[in-house]
DNA sequence: ATATCATTTTTATATTTGACGAAATGAAAA
DNA sequence: TTTTCATTTCGTCAAATATAAAAATGATAT
């Protein structure tokens, strides 16, 4: 039950959702991702561990950066249960479409040497 | 966007996790639910309505009774995906068996005359 | 009409949460 | 080894949340 009700938690936050939503496209380093929501690096750095926690998604270090991934084929039952709905849904949310299209134009490289 | 994250924040939270698997075996007035999970009234019609608010719950007053009942065949498209996985889930917790048990011991009308 | 009683709303308090900047970490590059 | 730089951790603040007691509501029963 814990397990489960820390996933709620960690799904019920707009900017959360907004994380998912985009590591719906690809994979992405803190640095891309802070820079699509517009939050401090620290506030994403937070909200990932706080998905990461819950099993959501995964890191895996590459190179200096640390890539996070949606944790799609989980073995966790709530998890595989929750993320292919999760995966349909949104797509017409305005600002998921507006995140999805910023991801569009943003460069890993050019972004993180700034 | 912001009715998913207030679905996931209602369901983000024990006691109302709680709810919802009790009223999953019938539906239940505000004192047999207060009764079960052991707080004040205040808070538990406060849990109610911000179940209520998700749309994950709905209401109806039979007497003097305000009957709650889970919103199984909901138009909303979250609460008819979400609603059969969170009826799968959890039947075998601990705390889920245990507020069943009491609940088959659970009678309105002598619970609420006290 | 009045009293009763389940429920909701209000008020108050304690805890948790989301946010940021600054400092710490740790790994890659120089 | 030292510097650089992405990321995490820490300290702090404001806002949101969970809880309960007390007061208000509203409908039923007397």
């Amino acid at each position: 039950m814990e397990k489960l009700v820390k996933i709620f938690k960690a799904l019920g936050d707009k900017n959360r959702l907004r994380i998912v939503k985009i590591l719906q496209q690809r994979s992405l380093c803190v640095c891309e991702i802070t820079s699509i929501l517009e939050l401090a690096t620290s506030t994403v750095s937070a909200h990932l561990s706080i998905l990461k926690e819950a099993d959501i998604i995964f890191d895996h270090k590459t190179g200096k950066w640390v890539d996070y991934h949606l944790n799609i084929g989980s073995n966790n039952i709530f998890i595989s249960g929750l993320l292919p709905l999760i995966l349909d849904w949104l797509n017409d949310d305005e600002q998921v479409k507006s995140d999805r299209e910023k991801l569009k134009t943003t460069d890993r490289i050019e972004l993180c040497k700034a």
